[in-house]
Order: C-alpha cells, then sequence, then structure tokens
DNA sequence: CAAAGACGGCGAACCGGTTCGTCGATGTGC
DNA sequence: GCACATCGACGAACCGGTTCGCCGTCTTTG
C-alpha cells in the first residue's frame, strides 16, 4: 500500500508538506507542487479513505435506504435509486446502499458508525418509524416523500394532490362526467403511504365541485388480480368514460384488459395515468400521464442533502418541503367522451 | 462523537481492555466486561467505521458495479442488485454503489481508496474493460457474466449453452419441427453479451443435430419495435410451431402481439422464454421459461466473494467458474404442435 | 539598516480504533 | 518456600491521513 508518506519522500518533503500540496490548503512553491505531483503520477497514490475519514470526519459518502416492500412496484423504485446514485455520482460522492427489510437497524449503523456524510431515505410513509432516528442523528437527511412531521429534515415530493386535480380537470373539460379512479391497494395506504390519499382526495373534492361523478377504488397491485378487478370496475360501471390510474400495475395490466374487451383509447374510454416516463417507456404504455418525476426528485433530494454536508446552508436555517408541480405528458388517450 | 475512550473511563479500564473486552480476542475478566457493557449500553457506543478501518485494514464494505446500459433491461439489473445488497446484509457486509457509466474509474477509486473488502461486477462482457482493473486490484473480486478471461476472479453465470438446448428438446420432444429463436439485439452481443451467442449456438447446434429447423433473429428491445418485429417474424413463417425468446422486451411484449394475431398459447404457438420468475410474475407472463436466477447468481456471487475476504479459501486456491444449471417453469404454455 | 511581514517548509499532535509487549498479582508444582 | 506458569490489565505504538504552531529565509518598509 501506497502512502503519502511514500510520496513525501519521493519528492523529499515532509508528509506535511505533501498533504498541502495536493489540498491546496496553503500555499506551497511551484517547484514542490511539481516534485509532489511527480512522486503521486510515478507510485499512483490514492489516500486511504478510512485514514481520510478520521482526520477529516468526512467520509464524502451518502447513505441510501430503499424498501422493497410487498405489494409496491420494484422497478418504479428502482428510478429514484438511479436518480440519487448518478446525482451523487455527479457532487463527487458515493453511495451506501441498503435494501433490507429493517431500514431502522441498517439507519442506526450507517449514522452510529460514521460511515456517511449523510441520509436519503426513499419510500417514505406518513408515519415513518425510521424519521426519528434520522433526527436524532448528526448527519442532515433528505427525504422523498412526505411524512407527516417534516421537522429536521428536507423533504421532496411530487404534488399529489395538484395531480388529482389535474387529472379530474382536463377529463372534466373534455366533457367527461363519470370516472373512475384506480388507486394503490388499500393496505399501502394503512402501511402509511400516505400519497394515496393526498391524490385521491383531492380528485373527490375536484370532481365534487365541478358536478363529476367519481368513483375512487383501492385495486390489487399484483397481476393477474388487478386484471381481474379492472375488467369487474369496467363490467358494473358501464356509463364511466374516463379512467385515472394511480396504481403501476394497473396501468401495465390496462392494454391486455381493454384489447379483450375490444376498447380502444381514447375513442371508447379516456385514460390518464400517474408514473414516470420511464415506466411508460419499460412498459410500452399508451396513456397519458402524470409524471411522477422519480429521477428528479432523487436529484433535489441529494443537491439539497449535499449543500447541507458542506455547510452551504447553516444548521440554524429552516429546512426545505418542496414539492414538483405535476406535469401531464399528453399521449393521446384523452378525448371528447363517446355520444352515448 | 462517544469514543472507545470514553467507555473505558466510564467503566474504569484502559482503552485497550474496552477493546478486548468488545473483541474477546484476549481473556477478560467477568466484572470487567459486564462494566464495560454497561458503559456501552450507558453510552450507545459504535465502533467508528473509519478509525476501525484504518486500524484492521477491513471496511467490512463490499463494492457493487452495475450498468445501466441503453437497451438492456433495467428491471432485470435490479434483481441481480437486490441478490447481492440482501446476501451482503445477511453476512454483516454493507454495499456501496456505483451506477455510473464510466465502471472503470469508479471501481479505480473504491479499490485504491480502500473502501471496500471486495468487488462484485454485474453484467460482465466478454472483454470487460473492468477486468484488468480489478485483477490488479489488492481486493478479490466476483462476477456475474462469464467474461473471455477468468483468471483471478470468481465467476458465476447462468449455463447458457445447456438452457438453449434445454429450450429446443423440450420443443422437439413435444413434435415441433420449425422454431424461431428471438435473441437480443445484436449490439448487445457486439458490446460483449456472449450469453447471447451461447445460448443462440447450442440451441442452433441442438436443433441441427435432431433435424429441427431453427431460425435464430435478432430483436430490438425497445418498444414498440418488438412488437412490429414479432409480427413481421410470425407473418414470414407461418409454418413454425414454436417461439424461443431470449429478450425481456419481447417476452413483454409478446401477449399483446398474439392476442391481437389471435394466436393462443399453446393450442395455436408453443412459446418458451428465458427470465426470471419475478419478471414472469411483474409482466404476468403466461409462459414457461428457462429461471435466470439472478437472485441466486448475486447471492453466489457474495456468499464466494465473502469466504475470500476472511480468508477461508487461500489466495493460492484456484478461482471458481461456477455455472447454475438451468430450469424449466412450466406455466403451461407448451404442448405438440397443431397439425397442419 | 533594522524591524516587520510574507512565504515556504517542517515537526508534532490528533482523529479513534486495534494489537503487541510487558508486568504485577495470583495460583501451581516440586 | 521458591521457581514458574497463568491470568488480567495496562501503556505505547501503529494504521494513514490532516492541521496547527513554529521557525528560518527572503522581501518589504519606515
Amino acid at each position: 500500500m501506497v502512502t503519502i508518506g511514500d510520496v513525501a519522500s519521493i519528492a523529499k518533503v515532509s508528509r506535511s508538506t505533501a498533504s498541502y500540496a495536493l489540498s491546496g490548503k496553503r500555499t506551497v512553491s511551484d517547484e514542490v507542487r511539481r516534485r509532489v505531483e511527480a512522486a503521486v503520477r510515478e507510485l499512483g497514490y490514492t489516500p486511504n479513505a478510512g485514514a481520510r475519514a478520521l482526520a477529516t470526519a468526512q467520509t464524502r459518502v451518502i447513505g441510501l435506504l430503499a424498501q422493497f416492500l410487498e405489494d409496491e412496484f420494484a422497478p418504479a423504485m428502482l428510478q429514484y435509486m438511479l436518480g440519487v446514485s448518478n446525482t451523487a455520482c455527479e457532487l463527487g460522492y458515493d453511495i451506501l446502499l441498503a435494501t433490507e427489510e429493517d431500514g431502522r437497524s441498517a439507519l442506526r449503523r450507517m449514522t452510529d458508525s460514521r460511515m456517511v456524510d449523510g441520509i436519503v431515505l426513499l419510500n417514505v410513509a406518513e408515519h415513518d418509524d425510521r424519521l426519528p432516528i434520522l433526527r436524532d442523528a448528526p448527519q442532515p437527511g433528505a427525504l422523498v416523500g412526505l411524512p407527516a412531521n417534516c421537522a429536521g429534515v428536507d423533504v421532496f415530493d411530487l404534488d399529489f394532490e395538484e395531480a388529482g386535480r389535474l387529472m379530474v380537470d382536463h377529463l372534466r373539460r373534455l366533457g367527461h362526467r363519470e370516472l373512475i379512479l384506480v388507486s394503490q391497494p388499500e393496505h399501502v395506504v394503512e402501511r402509511g403511504g400516505a400519497y394515496v390519499w393526498r391524490l385521491q382526495n383531492a380528485a373527490v373534492d375536484a370532481a365534487r365541485r365541478s358536478g363529476v361523478v367519481l368513483r375512487p377504488v383501492f385495486a390489487p397491485s399484483r397481476q393477474p388480480e388487478v386484471g381481474r378487478e379492472l375488467n369487474a370496475l369496467l363490467d358494473a360501471h358501464p356509463s364511466v368514460t374516463g379512467l385515472l390510474i394511480n396504481n403501476e400495475a394497473a396501468a401495465a395490466a390496462l392494454p391486455t384488459v381493454l384489447h379483450e374487451r375490444g376498447v380502444t383509447a381514447p375513442t371508447d374510454l379516456s385514460v390518464i395515468g400517474r408514473y414516470s416516463d420511464e415506466f411508460a417507456r419499460t412498459f410500452s404504455l399508451p396513456y397519458s400521464s402524470i409524471e411522477s418525476a422519480p429521477d428528479r426528485l432523487g436529484r433535489m433530494a441529494v443537491r439539497e442533502l449535499v449543500r447541507r454536508i458542506e455547510g452551504q446552508v447553516g444548521p440554524d436555517e429552516p429546512h426545505v418541503v418542496r414539492f414538483v408541480s405535476p406535469e401531464l405528458v399528453d399521449r393521446g388517450s384523452t378525448a371528447t367522451p363517446p355520444e352515448v
């Protein structure tokens, strides 16, 4: 193992001078700097991360806690992870990943042992049991997902209320008067996935205010149950002219269901989903959708986290709660409802 | 920050005694052990990872290099990552994740700075440019995917040759005489994805030996192109009675294509895929398939890697190259071909 | 021309663990 | 009763960086 001492002796300077030459934290003569740099190249020196962490109390590593829960759509989670990972890399940070069930112990391990400079929590529930631990930790934290209590952390999420209103208003303006909203399964809500409620309540509100009938339902998140449920819904409500899908599995199953029923969008039925563009491409979904922007949310979380880590924002400055405005990506799956 | 010095002074022993009491590497009186353990609980002590890494030259972290290439199916990659991550956790290791384009620099960063005790490389190409770097590194490495040169690393992969034979033989025994094999796009092969060739060559061989006509084709890995290609293939070869799919996107697109053509499996057409059971469930694919076992491969790679790290296998002992035998998961999509 | 200041380099201490060698207090054998 | 081994604890050194304080030299300034 080549150490800074080796570099120093090759360059014929002291260890401290070698360190200053490389960090630039004190002025060093050009001559010495050149000698040190040459020695670094000659030996292929790279600083030992553990030693540096010990000396500087900084690791340049960010902890990422992702949980792959039953009934939640794993490919969607991946989008968030990639947003976080790639942004961290751009900013010069590495990612320590934990995917285990028990997020609390993983979080404690990372923070207590000072393996990380900061933490990103994905898929945050309304009363997330990881939050108290994160608040007690000395490292800053950034969340993707809105908890009931945002104290002490930076929070980023899609504006699900606005998303619900947008979906309803879009179809109302086209002339639809009876819609179905397909949400995630009810136990996702019970587990604390408040975003389901946030979208649904806003949608119900918007519908009531404008005299539109909106039928909200919780649908399974697994095949083939979700396909059967969609069929049952369409059977039970033949007068429905529009479908709002806040459930990835349902969105993925819909093309087959519609095809089997001989229904085409938007001629017979208008459809709007809520998922990422990447998701739509992967599954070849032809429906207009509210972009859920997972990569963007991951990116924002890391950006703000790094600002805190690097002290560009004071520890007393208030934390951020930022909502991404939903945008409708038009894929041509909505139109005026068919004449009855 | 609470250090082992704090623990020692609370327990009224020296730092070294506290260390021995916790590690058990030397005998310590029961009385002292109790006092130290009490102090640890009282203070909530956790060793500083950087300091420990510096002293022991071990980090208990494994580096994971995953690359999300254009034209490769991201959800499939996730399966491997989860296998690696969960197994590492079980064995007491954390995962340092790199997803950036430039795997070489990420690898060098991790190994040179001694951030990790070992490396897992996913999606290894035939002439993978990360391999020379990994061989030069002092840490052991484990691969998922078969390179041309396996020297110095442990290698794990599906037995794609056997998979190819299995697919062909299964349909031949049922009486099929003309098949199409849908492979990944040709540039996946050109980039070094030799597994495509390995399966295809073995399938072609097996077909020739048994007098079956096998038409191998490279299909796109994106929607909607792959759907069009499948349609074109079925149009061009009406006498084909069986489809072998070694292309995730094609498998995902097939249900819609067949439905549109009014074709049902296995009555009109027999289908065998090659993907993981998890993948089949996510996409609700009704086809029998060769299990590609990504979680199992990830698990095997980490297991062997940890054995090397912990010195349970000597540095002179030869490295492992292990193939997982393909297993056919029967989902009822194959049968004797229809009478002509 | 002497005092003050800037510059460039060095030595030593420190970060928080682990581990080796030592040493006194016990216990054992002859 | 003495030599000897064993046990349990301690002090010091070490891992590989960073950083503070100091000092000699050269330049600037009154």
